[in-house]
DNA sequence: TCTGGGGTCCTAGGACCC
DNA sequence: TCTGGGGTCCTAGGACCC
């Protein structure tokens, strides 16, 4: 009760409950959800690249692995499902994961499609439960609303939540109460916390700290002197002191856009990687169009085969969403990073500085006429991709790059009729129905 | 260790100004 | 013209995440 007395500094430092929702297998299992006679196969989404992008546990058992070439995925098992990856879908079971876990808070973070945090604290009150009751409830109205499993973690911060939830996966639930946090960390391999990628983990080897023991034992004078911010911030997180707030903005806007895309074989030939270029300004566009942002300044980089970026960005006099506007700059850009006899293997944009498109003005300056037009233009040109699918207008750029007739999706009527009925009411109103595209 | 695409945040260093 | 300190803004690049 001492507590009660304390300063509102201290109040807010008060140990926290955290949650960490972490789908299991989520694209597989979202189509394993829509379509039960998948349930028990080989299940792998990534069709449209090439490679596995999700797979079901089965497949894992079966020696499937993220990133694999879907060729060597069919020779291990040639009874494999391979699927196209359908995010709008799978964006429909995300919200509905995130509308469940805010029915026991409002302090929900949507993470990433398929993960979040919760923030639990000070819910045993009005819920009637322990803290550990409200997640496990919350794991099982996902399950089974979801009709698939996620892991869950509890834990009094961020990071630790998330090294709880992985800690047994799929269909996991662990708890860490402060006290537990040593006896989990003393086995965790650094290279395992949340934040710290290869480069901090070789760095932390070099300093002797090998796994998250290691590191929150150290006192943090020591952190402060050999690491930075984020790192600094980390060791409070995993000494069990949140530091790092649930953030339940909305994620409405984008800082930056951007488009890439990997072409195989390697290419040096000018207008071919100069189309492609204007293909990602064309999708970037499209996005930003979407959204309703306009860039002000554009990055325009070059992969080479033995990797590193050639990347130049400028600014934009009049901010636009407009190719048209664009491409110019596109043009000095690429004259300036693309080097003769290099062989180039991906190119991209990426428009930054984004602002809402109502709030510019067209300049004095600029023929009113002319702005007017290029809006019709684009609104039909966005409404006939709509309609069609992507591309079905393209800028002559981009030509080049459209080798042969390509289709948008391999689905039938009978897939979006399971999925409306499965979805709820909201989310059909954003159910987006796939058809044939067709080149004009 | 990379595969591949879409993001965010932090830091160091330079330019410029007072 | 140099000397020096300090602040701000921008850019490039690094690191990490899913």
């Amino acid at each position: 009760m001492i507590g009660m007395w304390e300063t509102s500094a201290h109040l807010q430092s008060f140990p926290r409950a955290i949650v960490h929702v972490d789908g299991d297998a989520f694209f597989a299992s979202c189509e394993t959800a829509l379509h039960p006679e998948l349930r028990g196969r080989v299940v792998v989404t990534g069709r449209e690249r090439g490679i596995v992008s999700s797979l079901s546990y089965v497949a894992k058992a079966r020696g499937i692995r993220r990133g694999m070439i879907l060729s060597e995925v069919k020779k291990i098992c040639p009874d494999a499902v391979i699927l196209t990856s359908d995010y709008e879908t799978y964006s429909l079971f995300s919200k509905r994961m995130f509308s469940i876990m805010r029915r026991f808070t409002s302090q929900v973070e949507e993470y990433g499609i398929d993960e979040g945090f919760a923030d639990i604290t000070g819910m045993r009150g009005p819920l009637h439960m322990s803290y550990e009751d409200i997640a496990r409830a919350m794991k099982k109205a996902v399950d089974e609303e979801l009709g698939f499993t996620v892991s869950v973690g509890l834990a009094p911060t961020k990071s630790l939540a998330k090294i709880a939830s992985k800690w047994q996966k799929p269909n996991g639930f662990t708890s860490v109460p402060g006290r537990a946090i040593r006896g989990y960390l003393s086995t965790l391999d650094v290279s395992n916390i949340w934040g710290v990628g290869p480069n901090t983990a070789k760095y932390m080897y070099s300093l002797g700290i090998t796994t998250a023991h290691d590191f929150i034992s150290k006192p943090f004078e020591y952190i402060a002197a050999n690491f930075s911010k984020p790192h600094q911030e980390m060791w409070y997180e995993l000494n069990g002191e949140s530091v790092w707030p649930i953030n339940t903005e909305e994620k409405t806007s984008y800082a930056s856009i951007s488009k890439t895309k990997t072409f195989t074989p390697p290419s040096g030939n000018v207008e071919y990687i100069l189309a492609q270029l204007i293909r990602n300004l064309e999708n970037a566009c499209i996005k930003a169009r979407r959204h309703g942002l306009v860039a002000r300044k554009i990055v325009v980089y070059l992969r080479t085969q033995q990797f590193g970026d050639a990347a130049i960005e400028a600014k934009i006099t009049r901010a636009s969403n407009f190719p048209h506007d664009l491409i110019p700059h596109v043009r000095t850009l690429f004259k300036n990073v693309f080097k003769h006899g290099v062989q180039y293997r991906a190119t991209g944009i990426v428009l930054a500085d984004l602002q809402s498109d109502s709030s510019v003005q067209s300049s004095l300056f600029e023929p009113i006429i002319k702005m007017e037009k290029m809006q019709r233009v684009y609104a039909a040109v966005d409404s006939l991709d709509e309609q069609y699918g992507k591309h079905t207008v393209h800028l002559g750029g981009s030509q080049a790059t459209f080798t042969q007739t390509q289709y948008a999706g391999d689905r039938t009527r009978e897939t979006e009729r399971q999925k409306i009925k499965l979805l709820g009411e909201t989310e059909r109103q954003h159910l987006y129905i796939p058809r044939m595209m067709i080149t004009v």
